[in-house]
DNA sequence: GATGAATGAGAATTCATTCAT
DNA sequence: GATGAATGAATTCTCATTCAT
């Protein structure tokens, strides 16, 4: 039998993007995970660690997943299309992983200051990208939190939509490519 | 007094932005409202039917201000600059507000079908500006709904960092006109 | 129906007079008090609190029963066997009551603190009492609490004694005069 | 390594003394004894037999304690010197063991059957002394049960007292011999 | 023999909902 | 109409006991 710990993440992951963060007992958890009730508490203090613990994961295979092949010293338009075609296809990739994250930054459950700390390694990478981009004068001189919140804001919202209602994206051009490059569009100069 | 069915919606709304869906006990929405525990049922048939009814209230609220003064008659750029400028103040100048519609709008308590519905008429008021603005040549010929995402994607993620950290926001040029143009620039041709 | 707060202090009582502290689940408590799990709740905050209040309650009460009719004024004799009267009696009309505070005063439960603190009362009435005893000649010139202890013990330890194995003490001359004589003997000169 | 029983019965006891018998779980006892939690149920088949044992424990030891250099052919005075100088030495001299004894019989866990069968050896010595010394017109004539019953009592609450409250007893004449010649002084004629 | 992870029945506690006042 | 005490099902969490290693 795999790791009991990943099966139990993967288990609350499922519970909570089906039925909410409101509506999923350690009960159903356990018994989605195949285990007794008890035996998560071996891996989770509560079930507040647990959460938190999922969050944590989702963090760092996010991170993982975005930083892939991602080379710094890649000409600037490649980095951004790495960087960000990476974190785009991941939540493409993994809805489950995508709708659970949304809940979790959604919820106070998790506290800002965890939230912020956990997304250090990856706003710092994106930070430099963005400091290199308006050197180069390639990208729109504003600040780094502006011009990436409409990157992030526009291909998370955008993945969430295709999850949602995977029919009106049905048309040929509703790719990857447009929607970086609509992105690519709007920070630079 | 105020109309009670008002303030117990007030009240539950603050409860779920502060406490999190799965942290609100009918018996302090009652507390926070200023009623007994009974009455709420008076107005609500079950807690479901209270969410429901806040997020209802909630997206006509977010109807009415978007569309105020908004004439699709007037010049594209106008119009593009009314409707999303009204968002825009609208959600920073309601912070709980929109703390809250991010919350429903990420939990499958508010089902897919529901939220579809109560979206409809802002959903035509935009398709209708995209349309005219692909028409004239303007806007880039990509569907609306990719489109439509960018832009809203954008925003609203730019109004929650703005109310989760002020501080990194506060020099003069992340105003309004700098996301909307952004924005603006990110879907026309 | 008589007051419910009541009825709750008596069945915790009996159930931990029958079953001990380590065996009376609150389910168990609310049937026999007659009410719902979730009523005990809205008298006492946990379950540590409900024992807690148990306690206090008791004391109350056999502070009350000892010092009735205890006038500081009459003869050392009769105040003596007024007080320590007051308490055989008592606590032999109350074996459920008795058997209880043996458990209470015995296990870590109660917090050293809370015990003494409850017992302020009683010890200085017995306090005032030896005192004068000492001052008159009449008793021992030996700590107050030692004096004290003697009495308590004896007097205690008869009345669990009683009710344990009653048919040791059927004979006539185990009555309260004998052993009060005795404990009165044990502490006078 | 000394007896592994042993050790758990010695981690037992120190886990009701500090905690209560209503919190001791086995996980915590087998820690405290350095072993596995199965490990215990080699030597003890349920808690229940556990909690048995080692009040059996208890008295086999607290008898051997009380009867060494006792001997029933020595003259009256120093026979209830031996026994009872030994009792009081003892359970001030292990003051986890008094405690526990205090909650053991205090609590229905242990039934009064076994109880009372434990401590015949004990009562018998006893009772032999008391006859003895009624036979010799020493002891008043009353039941030995009465009798015992003030000696007894005053001893152990008398050692609970200094255990609880050393502070209250640091005077010199606080001692052994004091205590003992005032039950002394109690029973006989 | 010893271990401690796993179990699930059962414990304390919460909370949506009802209903007598 | 409004109230909030009462309810008990459901929830989180504990712990005695088992058993594969």
């Amino acid at each position: 039998m795999i790791d009991k710990r990943e099966q139990i993440l993967k288990a609350t992951a499922e519970m909570i993007v089906e039925h909410g963060l409101q509506a999923c007992p350690m009960s159903k958890i356990s018994a989605l995970a195949g285990c007794g009730a008890g035996t998560i508490y071996r891996y989770f203090e509560t079930k507040q660690d647990l959460v938190k613990a999922l969050f944590d994961d989702l963090i760092t295979k996010l991170t993982a997943a975005c930083t892939e092949g991602y080379d710094a010293s890649l000409p600037l338009r490649e980095r951004f299309f790495t960087l960000w075609g990476n974190y785009y296809r991941y939540v493409l990739a993994n809805p489950c992983q995508r709708a659970l994250m949304d809940q979790l930054l959604a919820s106070p459950t998790i506290c800002a200051e965890h939230r912020e700390n956990s997304l250090t390694v990856l706003q710092q990478v994106i930070g430099q990208l963005l400091d290199d981009g308006k050197h180069q004068g390639v990208f729109k001189d504003l600040p780094n939190e502006l011009l990436n919140t409409v990157t992030y804001g526009s291909l998370s919202m955008m993945a969430k939509k295709q999850q949602q209602a995977p029919e009106k994206f049905s048309c040929v051009s509703c790719d990857e490519e447009d929607i970086l490059s609509l992105c690519w569009d709007a920070i630079r100069r």
